[in-house]
DNA sequence: AATAATTTATACTGCATGGTATATATTGTT
DNA sequence: AACAATATATACCATGCAGTATAAATTATT
């Protein structure tokens, strides 16, 4: 079983990472992180080195959360084309996934930290393209398996599909309406059919 | 002639879009702003009533260096397929555009905004809205012209067009790659043609 | 040119910030 | 159960923050 001390650290950083994920590196203060979490800053600073320290563990907990979900709907039984659409199921509920962390950590991380923290910057960079080759890798099954063809590489094909999700997750945020999640899914279900062959 | 006080405001929010916009509203300190503009906090103060006031003024002057650049390439000569294709191109070239206000204010002030600062937030969902209304405007001229059919309402598909795009600048943000704004212009220039018929 | 009005600089609040030193409490080990 | 090790709480830095009162300097008006 794992030690209290590993415990508090993990509850730690679940507490935390919504609290950073909606405030910003800047935005989020200590004082912020002790109400959240009902712990003082002896106990942060114990756990954790640093305000950036706290912070990085927080996006990557997020980001895990993310990579895992995204996994999951891209390893259900079936051919690749029906991966791909259930991962783009997967987004039309996006918004409400990413409640708990308070919004999409890849967008808030990857705006916040951009002037103001380069490891985070760095940190969502790479998760994009932890992402687009997850996706790429379903898209290469696909052509393997003689199942479709693509009118570009798998990688250029993934990123193309990436930037129009995190359009719709944009325009969704931004203007607070999930219309943006919903028509950008239906509309990239004929899409990818459509260029399927 | 503008008075010298109304020349200094305008200096002040000229100088202070750009540090807003880049490092947020949190994240802009007032001692940034007497930095940047080598003045005194007694000068910012005695033209804006607080940070707050500043930063709306800021977001504002960036919004109509935006939304006059989208006006002049939706209103040149032509069709309204040329009035789209050519907006598409300044697309292109996006990330020049806003280098000198620090990237898409957009972008910037709609998800640091988000949990941050209300008004904000709302002049960034607004501004969002004026520029769909905008592109919807030209589609429904092209529509009532004969010039083409959509497959979807003006305002829909002008919505659909945004989410795209907007999707790039948020993918060439954050991974500071202005390979997504190439790519996805020339494939928006694709599926134009294809759907206008 | 003198004076009134306004604008800017200076100096200063009170408060919040990230971080630390140390005392206290809790945990794990013998 | 006793003790050592570790984790947490408390109290405290120095610094930076937004904002203000007032003095100095600059405009604008007569």
């Amino acid at each position: 079983m794992s030690s209290k001390a590993e415990r508090t650290t993990a509850y730690i950083i679940e507490t935390v990472a919504p609290v950073f994920n909606k405030h910003g590196y800047i935005g989020t203060s200590m004082s912020d992180l002790t109400e959240a979490t009902n712990l003082t800053k002896g106990a942060l600073y114990g756990n954790f080195e640093n305000k950036e320290a706290l912070a990085l563990a927080a996006f990557e907990y997020n980001r895990n959360l993310l990579l895992t979900a995204i996994d999951e709907h891209l390893s259900i039984e079936g051919k690749a084309l029906a991966k791909i659409e259930n991962l783009i199921d997967f987004y039309k509920k996006y918004d409400i996934f990413t409640m708990t962390m308070g919004g999409c950590p890849i967008l808030n991380v990857g705006i916040d930290a951009q002037h103001n923290n380069k490891l985070l910057a760095a940190a969502a960079k790479e998760t994009i393209k932890d992402i687009e080759g997850k996706i790429a890798l379903v898209f290469e099954n696909g052509i393997n398996n003689e199942e479709f063809k693509l009118p570009v590489s798998p990688l250029q094909f993934s990123k193309q599909l990436f930037t129009i999700i995190q359009g719709a997750i944009s325009m969704a945020t931004v203007t607070k309406d999930r219309k943006y999640l919903l028509n950008t899914v239906t509309y990239l279900d004929v899409l990818i059919k459509r260029e399927l062959k």
